[in-house]
RNA sequence: CGGGGUGUAGCUCAGUAUGGUUAGAGUACUUGGUUUGGGACCAAGGGGCCGAAGGUUCGAGUCCUUUCACCCCGACCA
């Protein structure tokens, strides 16, 4: 490619609607260019830098053997509505009908496609296990697209899915997706950790999010300081916090008049706060309705929502306000558990299993319980962990280690669904037995457009981009320092036809611009190597700059070729 | 969906409090010339329904109403 020639606007200035490193380099650097809120158009050096990227991960899954296929990006409604995801998913389909009145979506992800694919088509345990996948473009309607590449509404995502008789056989395969996983996002230079995760509205059992670290993360992961184990904070776990010193009492009632708080609670019984019962009431909505939830904690914890949400099996979970919780008969301030648990659904975090010496309110105004033990709840209340991991508390693999924060950014997350979806969609096969079963699934996803961000935010300086060997838009760019200078560009020519011959990316800087201007975009625009065919010709020289040292190499230009076909 | 902000040239922005010639700058673009190792200089140009619609007024980029788009924070989110 001819820079001069070329498709590559790239900017001096970056657009005031960007606030991230990736977002505006890569608008600047002529990769991307927006087009409505969460949309964006790749440009020659974007689309690229894409399809390296994504060379990268079809050499990897294809070295485990999965087959790459291309689902249709127009969903049939019909499907989605078969596997109940039509409401769970919500506003964030887009639904629209065709010239018929037949209703459709835009693809989000193709759990449902995939297995209408292989449903019928796939019959007999001989055919298992079976793992397809594509690269594709996805698009859900975000309630507030950002960041550029990093949450789009239309978005590329490598999605993957496979099919198994046993269940032991998908934990074989999700072992070596993950496997794999690493040695791609290794391959692309990306400091990373693999994470226990919620499974949110794909569902499914275990599953792990890959997530890249970056301060500019959407996700808080928690790690241990001292073990490998790291969990996004929605799943995270930790050891049994230290108990503190009991004040025991009686069951009794007490006058609290006007105080509500936990750390008021405490401070006026003089207890910690790990012995006041904390409730927090939301309303769970259901797709037929809604439904009063009360969680209850430690006061010195924190309610976790994804838990929450989770323990309710609900849609959604929101806020609740005193007013409506006076009108269901509840008193704000002092509410503690019902008289009865088949009254209102209630949730009670793990570590309160056992509690005793308990304080909660009385259910009345200004009054509270002191002395509670939580064995009056009966057999048939709701243990489960609700609580979120603050930073410092122990960590519950090691038990040594200390828990620490860290941002993210998730850039894949594999999941083991079972039959979630095979189930509800009648998707069967003949075991060894001859008996009808549902496939054991698991589903694989990795948002390649996400990736390019990720990479751009973890290796970026001031400049520009720094792109690696495996993400270059080109491997090397000849900047011929002066067009005018005649044998500056006889050598620029020359070398470009031999790279070129030699099958190597290149691009050749032509354009009639000074040595600063070029060499400035070269720096934006992040090429792994740039050949600078300049001043030092005279004597016999070249300069091979690499972008991420931003180092120069004196080499004799008649040695040129070699050198370059020497590099890794 | 709540809170905040911004819409004027491809991009960055001034002008709007107090309405008043032909709407400006930098950058980018075109042409010519000079220059040629870190986003050059000189000269001459092209480019705007001031987001849109309505209104007030002799007169609106500026005031009023409505609306749309985009960005940020939150809620939400594989």
């Amino acid at each position: 490619m001819r820079f001069s020639k070329a498709f590559i606007p790239t900017q001096k200035h970056s657009s005031k609607d960007a606030t991230l490193a990736s977002h505006k380099l890569l608008l600047r650097g002529g990769f991307i260019a927006s087009s409505a809120s969460g949309l964006y158009s790749y440009m020659p050096l974007g689309l690229r830098v894409l399809k390296r990227v994504a060379a990268v991960i079809n050499e990897q899954m294809s070295a485990i053997g999965a087959q790459e296929v291309d689902l249709s990006f127009v969903t049939p409604a019909s499907l989605w509505q078969e596997s109940g995801r039509i409401e769970k998913f919500g506003k964030e389909l887009l639904r629209f009908t065709d010239r018929k009145g037949n209703p459709f979506v835009l693809g989000p992800t193709h759990e449902e496609m995939m297995v209408d694919l292989i449903r019928d088509r796939v019959t007999s345990y001989k055919q298992l296990p079976l793992h397809l996948y594509q690269i594709k473009t996805k698009f859900r309607d975000e309630v507030r697209p950002r960041f550029g590449l990093m949450r789009a509404r239309e978005f590329v995502m490598k999605d993957g899915y496979s099919f198994h008789a046993s269940v032991e056989d998908l934990d074989r395969e999700f072992k070596s997706v993950e496997d794999t996983y690493r040695v791609i996002l290794n391959r692309l230079g990306l400091d990373f950790r693999v994470v226990e995760a919620d499974s949110g509205a794909i569902g499914g059992s275990g599953s792990k999010e890959f997530m890249v670290l970056a301060d500019s993360g959407e996700d808080t992961l928690v790690v241990c300081n001292s073990c490998e184990y790291g969990a996004n904070i929605e799943a995270a776990s930790r050891a049994p916090i230290k108990t503190p010193p009991p004040v025991k009492a009686k069951l009794n009632k007490f006058q609290t008049r006007g105080v509500t708080g936990v750390d008021e609670l405490a401070t006026l019984f003089h207890v910690d706060s790990y012995y006041i019962l904390k409730t927090v009431a939301k309303k769970a909505v259901y797709s037929d309705g809604e439904e009063l939830v009360l969680f209850f904690l430690r006061g010195c914890d924190d309610l976790q929502e994804m838990k929450a949400l989770n323990a309710t099996g609900a849609i959604d979970l929101v806020d609740i306000g005193d007013d409506e919780l006076k009108d269901m008969g509840l008193v704000p301030g002092f509410m503690g558990p019902p008289a009865s648990l088949d009254l209102i659904q209630c949730h009670f975090d793990e570590s309160l299993k056992r509690s005793t010496n308990m304080i909660c309110g009385a259910n009345e105004l200004d009054y509270h319980f002191v002395g509670v033990d939580l064995a009056v709840l009966g057999p048939d209340a709701s243990f489960i962990d609700l609580v979120e991991v603050k930073e410092g508390d122990k960590c519950s693999h090691c038990e040594s280690g200390a828990l620490l924060y860290k941002k993210g950014i998730e850039v894949a997350h594999i999941f083991k669904l079972g039959t979630t979806y095979s189930e509800p969609l009648k998707a069967n096969f003949l075991d060894q037995n001859g008996s009808s079963k549902a496939f054991i699934m698991g589903t694989y996803g990795m948002g390649v457009s996400r990736l390019i961000a990720a990479i751009v935010e973890q290796s970026h300086d001031e400049l520009g981009c720094i792109w690696s060997a495996e993400t270059t838009p080109y491997k090397i760019n000849i900047l011929v320092s002066n067009i005018k200078n005649s044998a500056q560009l006889e050598l620029g020519e020359q070398i470009y036809k031999q790279l070129n011959s030699a099958n190597i990316s290149v691009i050749l800087d032509d354009r009639k611009e000074r040595f600063g201007f070029k060499m400035r975009d070269a720096e934006l625009i992040g090429f792994e190597f740039t050949l600078i065919i300049g001043k030092e010709l005279e004597s016999g020289f070249v300069e091979l700059y690499r972008r991420c040292e931003q180092s120069k190499q004196k080499i004799k230009a008649d040695e040129v070729l070699e050198h370059i076909l020497e590099l890794d």
